[in-house]
RNA sequence: AGCUCAGUGGAUAACUCCGUCUGUAGAGCCUGAGACUCUUAAUCUCAGGGUCCAGGGUUCAAGCCCCAGUUGGGA
């Protein structure tokens, strides 16, 4: 098992997903003699994990079943420990793709927080990448490595337990790409501005609030990047659900025979008939959207450091 | 609101009133009446104390279930002295609050005042000095919601009632959101002096919000399904008995038959012995040639019925929301109660009738679990040309269905089908984000406008194809 | 049947529940109204009733966050 490359089988020491149904699933380390409980039974890691592919749909002792999943950055973000609030994917994906990285990438990022996005980075700019991360938590730092070596993707990472707004990322001229999460982003552009390479590269920094996402902006101008551009992203998910509307009774029995005759073309004849709903119920599919509401995340604020 | 402390009873809170709890974004509507307990948010109380003061009153509750108002005079101005730069330094080991459950339970038993237990909290917090400014006042700020729990009696309204429903009891108004609500009252052009046409199945909301706009003036007829209109959130807003005068109700049921010419009473009681009109009805539908509504007659009987008070009478028999203080006097109808309730609703009926019947209503609305075609294609025949219309769906389908079906038949233009997003805002100093995005899940609309159908007029279907687009191409053109 | 240990998933309507499809504002019961016929009532239809157990901590100034407590469910 490793975030950055598939393995067929479940093997000793893996970070596995158990996937319940629903939104239900959670991610378990398999161990020589392992036992995880779940509402269906209980799941045996020598027996009924050890030596299976992913993707297997196992038995638990109640009779009920189970999928084990193999991690995914995707995965990982609905699963991991929260230390503090995190980025999801649907942000995810537009600081990725709106800060270019690709294998090979080099880039920094502040704070690693839990390490959601982080983990999304590795998967990206692996093999030859690298990714410079600086937490000033000491405790959520430590975790952070911690985790990245059991995912067995410390190679590509460094974590630094550190101030980024006082002493920036610690390297200069190196990066492809810069990421900010901090409360007071506008404090650190200097350091971000001299850790991207000569020739340029991209930044972006996530703020919730719009007073911070001003600063920051008025910021990156005054340390002369370019192409300054805030977003905001929101998911609308939808359930497919077959809807079953009743057909209203307007009495269509009782003068039926009288209205078949209406000389002057009445449209009130196309009520029902020229619907095509008969009495009863008229059904269909539509797109739901849940009940609950999209809540904000944050701004987006990107920006280019260019040579001119 | 300007100051003046006018002793004008509209704005006092008085037995029979009908009024509305809130705390925070939660909405409870309730009948006020003395010595009867309520539930809300999980208190129980009694509004007695409530009675005399000015709607838009804030209380607290005691312990002994009573409320008392309060004061909005000071608000201790917490002046915070220390706070911490970031929290770099602030470990969740979960003991920084050295108050324990128990603790907490003891003051609240003692029935310390919640601003109290509030200063307790952050006095024994070991982390409050080092929070951030902004989080030392997340954290006041949620502890107030918590301890210093207040409720506000306000007037009803269609704003306050909307937003009750949606939030309360959103599948009983098929998820019609408020700002959706909103569009249809404009977009209708709901005003006094209409004769409007309201086909809803959403509590008697939609009804309410239409008499609100109304004001009395005007005429409504309310189309509705099964055996009556639903009207337990029209009687929330506590209109005059003046309004429900003009409130008219007729049933889905015998639409056809009036739009047919077939119309008539079966169940009439056979003495009706002073509404003439009446009875020819009854007696001509039992013959051979269905007699239809002659309009005199029923514009007449319009005035009779405007000038006693019936329709008073029956919605306060709608109103039973938990009262049990009117049981006792609703003795078990009598066979003769109920012969003389059944033949003024045979009254009304035909009323409803007349006025459906001359084919001249200002507008449409709708707003139903049914689907809409069916019932947007017949109602429709009874609006006057150059009228407004509003469909609601909670689903974009059926709309879609609608448009087609209604540019097929012609005789409306201007078709829209339209939804609103609404997100509210959280704005304090440094800290201003949107808060939710509501989107969706509040429901969709189709508008239009009735116009005359020359098509149809002409009997030749053969010219509806070509007129049809260059109409439309002309619209476009005055338009833009 | 009682006690102890560990882990798992639930607490909202007066009451009781809600599905391995990314199905917790959906219902049952209850109460009421209307219809109906089989009338101390049955049946059908419709309606009324919802803001999530409680305390603490923590995340950036956005919870799909965490902890111990209460209650009941399963190995």
């Amino acid at each position: 098992m490793s975030f950055i490359d598939y393995r067929e089988t479940i093997k000793e020491g893996d970070t596995a997903i158990v996937f319940l149904g629903h939104e239900s699933m959670f991610p378990v380390k398999v161990q020589h003699g392992g036992k995880t409980q779940t509402k269906y039974g209980v799941i045996r890691h020598s027996t009924d994990l050890i030596g299976k592919r992913y993707g297997s749909k196992v038995t638990c002792s109640k009779g009920g079943w189970v999928y084990i999943l193999h991690p995914t950055p995707e995965l990982w973000t609905l699963n991991l420990p929260h230390r503090t609030q995190i980025l999801y994917s649907t942000d995810i994906s537009l600081i990725t793709m709106m800060l270019e990285l690709k294998p090979g990438s080099v880039v920094c990022e502040s704070g690693t927080g839990s390490g959601s996005l982080s983990h999304a980075i590795i998967r990206t700019i692996a093999p030859t990448g690298h990714l410079y991360t600086v937490e000033f938590h000491q405790q959520r730092a430590e975790k952070a490595i911690e985790e990245f070596e059991e995912h067995k993707v410390g190679h590509l990472v460094t974590v630094k337990n550190q101030d980024v707004c006082k002493n920036g990322f610690g390297i200069t001229h190196l990066a492809d790409a810069v990421f900010l999460d901090i409360p007071s982003p506008w404090e650190a552009i200097g350091h971000a501005k001299s850790v991207l390479k000569r020739e340029g590269g991209r930044i972006c920094s996530f703020s919730p609030c719009i007073e911070q996402v001003q600063r920051t902006c008025l910021a990156l101008e005054e340390h002369g990047f370019a192409e300054c551009n805030t977003l905001e992203i929101l998911l609308r998910v939808y359930n497919v659900r077959t809807i079953s509307l009743p057909v209203p009774d307007l009495g269509k029995g009782i003068g039926g025979n009288a209205r078949a005759e209406s000389d002057k073309g009445s449209p009130s004849d196309q009520g029902a008939s020229s619907a095509g709903l008969q009495q009863g119920n008229a059904q269909f599919k539509s797109g739901v959207p849940p009940r609950e509401m999209v809540g904000h995340t944050g701004y987006l604020t990107f920006a280019t450091k260019s040579l001119f | 609101m300007e100051g003046s402390p006018e002793p004008a009873s509209p704005g006092v809170i008085r037995e029979g009133d009908f009024a509305v709890l809130k705390r925070d974004e939660v909405f409870k509507a309730v009948a006020v009446a003395r010595r009867r307990k309520i539930v809300f948010e999980k208190q129980w109380f009694c509004l007695d104390n409530a009675i005399g003061h000015i709607y838009g009153t804030t209380f607290e509750v005691t312990s002994g279930g009573t409320l008392q108002p309060k004061n909005r005079v000071q608000e201790a101005a917490t002046e915070t002295k220390e706070a911490g730069a970031d929290n770099r330094n602030i470990v969740d080991d979960g003991k920084s609050q050295k108050l324990t459950h128990d603790d907490i339970k003891a003051l609240k038993d003692k029935g310390i005042k919640g601003q109290e237990i509030v200063q307790q909290l952050i006095e024994n917090s070991t982390t409050f000095r080092d929070k951030t400014e902004f989080a030392q006042h997340k954290y006041i700020k949620k502890k107030k919601k918590k301890y210093e729990a207040v409720i506000t009696i306000v007037k009803p309204s269609t704003r306050i009632l909307s937003t009750m429903y949606y939030g309360r009891e959103p599948g009983k108004i098929n998820y019609l959101r408020y700002d959706t609500l909103a569009q249809m009252l404009t977009w209708g052009n709901v005003r006094a002096g209409n004769k409007m046409i309201v086909m809803e199945t959403c509590a008697g909301l939609v009804l309410g919000a239409i008499m609100e706009r109304m004001g009395g003036y005007g005429s409504i007829i309310q189309m509705y399904p099964g055996g009556g209109p639903v009207r337990a959130a029209t009687s929330c807003f506590g209109f005059p008995g003046s309004f429900f005068q003009t409130l008219y109700d007729f049933p889905l049921s015998k639409v056809d038959s009036l739009l047919s010419g077939t119309f008539s009473l079966k169940k009439l009681p056979l003495e009706s012995e002073e509404n003439t009109a009446v009875a020819e009805e009854s007696n001509g539908s039992v013959d051979d040639k269905p007699v239809s509504v002659q309009e005199a007659d029923t514009e007449c009987s319009t005035e009779i019925v405007a000038e006693d008070s019936q329709p008073e009478e029956q919605e306060i028999m709608d109103i039973p929301t938990e009262g049990d203080a009117f049981e006792g006097s609703k003795a078990k109808g009598t066979t003769h109660d109920k012969q003389k309730k059944q033949e003024e609703r045979q009254k009304k009926l035909i009323e409803a009738a007349g006025l459906l019947k001359e084919k001249n209503a200002d507008g449409l609305i709708v707003a139903s679990r049914f689907h809409p075609v069916p019932l947007l294609l017949s109602l429709l025949e009874f609006v006057a040309p150059s009228r407004p219309f509003v469909v609601y769906c909670q689903y974009k389908e059926p709309l879609v269905e609608c448009y087609t079906k209604l540019r097929e038949k012609g005789g409306v233009i201007n078709l829209k089908l339209s939804e609103t997003w609404l997100r509210n805002y959280q704005v304090l100093p440094d800290r201003s984000h949107p808060k939710l995005m509501m989107s969706g899940a509040g429901g969709y609309l189709l508008t239009g406008i009735t116009v005359i159908n020359e098509s149809v007029k002409s009997g030749d279907c053969s010219g509806q194809t070509d007129e049809e687009p260059t109409s439309k191409k002309r619209k476009l053109q005055e338009q833009r």
